[in-house]
DNA sequence: GTCTATAATGGGATAGAC
DNA sequence: GTCTATCCCATTATAGAC
C-alpha cells in the first residue's frame, strides 16, 4: 500500500479534493500539485476531469446497486434494520466518494452519467424509511442518508467507534417504536 | 412582495443557484439569466461575486449568532431543546442560505469572510449534543446539523408539517433517556 | 440602472518532445 | 509516462455608451 502506481495517487488526491471543495472546485492544476506531476499527466492517465470523477463513483455506485438489490426481497422492517447498516458500512468504506455521490452536491445526480444512481438513491431511502409514504419517515430517511455522508469525509475518528456512533444515531432517528404522536 | 427591486431578483435567484449548484458551479452568466438582465447589471448592484455571496449569508449568520448567544446561559438540557428548535427554524428561515453557511460545503467555511461562522457551528453543535464530550454524540449532532440543513434545500413540503418532521428526527435523533448500550 | 464590448485570468484539453 | 508549450473557451470584472 505505500508504493502507489500514479493512477492510483490520482485517484486518492482528486477524491480528497472533490469531498472537500467539491467537483467544480476542483482544478486540474490543484489535483497535479497535490499528485506532485503536470496536469497532462492526468489526461494521460483518464480521457477528461469527468473521467476521474466517474472512475471514483463506479466501485461506490456498483456497490450500492448490490446493496438496493439486498434490500429488495425483504420485509419492511428487516429491510430498514438492513439499508441502515449497509448504508453505514458502504459509507465508512467510501467516504469521500459517497459524498460525491450523495452529499449535498445534487448537481452531479442530475447529468446523464448519474442518471442511474438517482433510483438507487431513492431506493435506498425508502428501506431507511421503513418503505412508509409517512412524509415525516422520509424526512428522517434523507437527513439522516445526508449527514452521514456529510459528516464521514472529515470525521478521523477510530472506525469502530465511528461505526457505532452512526449506527445509533441512525437507528434512534429512523426506529421508533411508537408510531408518532 | 410581486413586485420586487433588481436587487432583490439578483439575491433571490443567486441563493437558489448557489444552493442547487454550489457557488463555484453558478456562474454569474447563470444568475443573470435567471433573473433576465446582464452580467453588468449584477455588477452594479454588488461589487463582486463574492459580494453576492456575502450579503446572501450576513442575515443567516447574524441571527445564528444571536441563537448560539441564547444558548449559552442555559444549563445542558435546557440549551439542547432550545438548539434544536431555534435551529429547525433558523434554516426553515434561510432554506437556501444555510446550505451555504453548513451544508457540506466546507470550503467557504474556510475562507476569511466565514472565518468567524466556524465556532458558531461549533457552539451549535456541542449545544445539540447536549454538551458532551462523548464523540458519539458528537457525531450525532454532526448528523443532524448537515442533514437537516441539506433536506430542506430541496424539500417544498408543507412548512408545519416539515417543521414537525424535522424536529421529530432531531429530537430521536439527540436526546435518548438511556445513555447508550 | 442597464446595456454592449472588452479586457484579463484561469479552466480543460491537445500536440509533440523526451 | 511525463513533461512544456499551446489552444480554446468560460469566467469574473471593467469601461463607457445610452
Amino acid at each position: 500500500m505505500v508504493r502507489v502506481s500514479t493512477r492510483d495517487e490520482i485517484l486518492r488526491v482528486a477524491a480528497e479534493r472533490f469531498a472537500h471543495f467539491g467537483y467544480k472546485g476542483t482544478s486540474l492544476q490543484d489535483i497535479a500539485a497535490g499528485v506532485g506531476c503536470s496536469k497532462a499527466t492526468l489526461l494521460y492517465h483518464f480521457a477528461s476531469k469527468d473521467a476521474i470523477l466517474a472512475q471514483l463513483v463506479e466501485a461506490a455506485a456498483r456497490e450500492l446497486g448490490e446493496l438496493v438489490a439486498r434490500l429488495e426481497p425483504l420485509d419492511a422492517a428487516a429491510a430498514q434494520a438492513a439499508a441502515i447498516d449497509g448504508f453505514v458500512d458502504l459509507v465508512l468504506r467510501y467516504r469521500r466518494e459517497a459524498a460525491l455521490i450523495y452529499g449535498g452536491i445534487p448537481q452531479f445526480l442530475q447529468e446523464p452519467a448519474f442518471a442511474d444512481l438517482l433510483p438507487l438513491t431513492d431506493a435506498l431511502c425508502a428501506a431507511l424509511a421503513g418503505r412508509s409514504d409517512d412524509a415525516s419517515a422520509c424526512v428522517a430517511a434523507k437527513v439522516v442518508l445526508s449527514g452521514i455522508v456529510t459528516v464521514v469525509i472529515d470525521e478521523d475518528k477510530d472506525p469502530t467507534e465511528l461505526r457505532a456512533a452512526l449506527l445509533g444515531v441512525a437507528r434512534r432517528a429512523l426506529i421508533h417504536p411508537h408510531e408518532k404522536d
